[in-house]
DNA sequence: AAAATATATTGACAATTTTCTATATGATGC
DNA sequence: GCATCATATAGAAAATTGTCAATATATTTT
């Protein structure tokens, strides 16, 4: 995965009202307008930061009528945790050995 | 744990050189100035984004002489892991029930 | 002690992000 | 159609972040 995909994955996760949101939505799908009662920021700002959540694919949003249901994406989640893991993880094998001083 | 420090953690990984500096220091410890060929930023630049990387425990830095040698943080990646997992696993039995339009 | 090397800090500027107000779009109900 | 409700978009202001040049600190070398 290339670091600007990466970057807009944990960009999902570095915003103190989007951890909020995350953590409102563990507990099942929620409709724009709930998950606004609880953030305390202005109808677009909500909606800009869902979109950051949705082009992150870290949340799904489900219209129906005129709301949108928003909640975890399994997917996106298994998707960050491996980004995660390939991004940390010891490379002992790797071609750049360790840093030897000239 | 609060989402100011969760914020941070994650911050560590949302940016495209922070991001390059982990893939290098997956092959193993590497002091500033190696990190500094491979990064296109200047000095003071990298500096900055590795106390960003320190701060938020993802990154140690060992001095030895005038060089700091940089590594990944086993614990600090577990952590951010744990951290992860925590914000994303689905609550069942939350205290907020699904939404339920009025 | 002076010069050289590695890294950190300061302060300014640029870029990006977050936030708001105002307005638009799209769906529902009268 | 018109009013209402839910969400999105545009555009501007505020806040934060990333970057650099200049300078400081700490260590090693001569």
């Amino acid at each position: 995965m290339d670091e600007r995909r990466t970057a807009a994955i944990f960009k999902a996760f570095c915003d103190e009202n989007r951890i909020r949101i995350i953590k409102l939505l563990r507990s099942g799908e929620k409709c724009a307008c709930k998950l606004l009662e609880e953030i305390h920021v202005t109808q677009p700002t909500l909606s800009h930061h869902m979109k950051i959540l949705c082009d992150a694919e870290i949340v799904v949003g489900r219209k129906e009528g005129k709301w949108i249901h928003y909640s975890i994406s399994e997917k996106g989640v298994e998707q960050a945790k491996e980004c995660l893991r390939q991004l940390t993880t010891l490379d002992i094998n790797g071609k750049n050995g360790p840093c030897r001083e000239k």
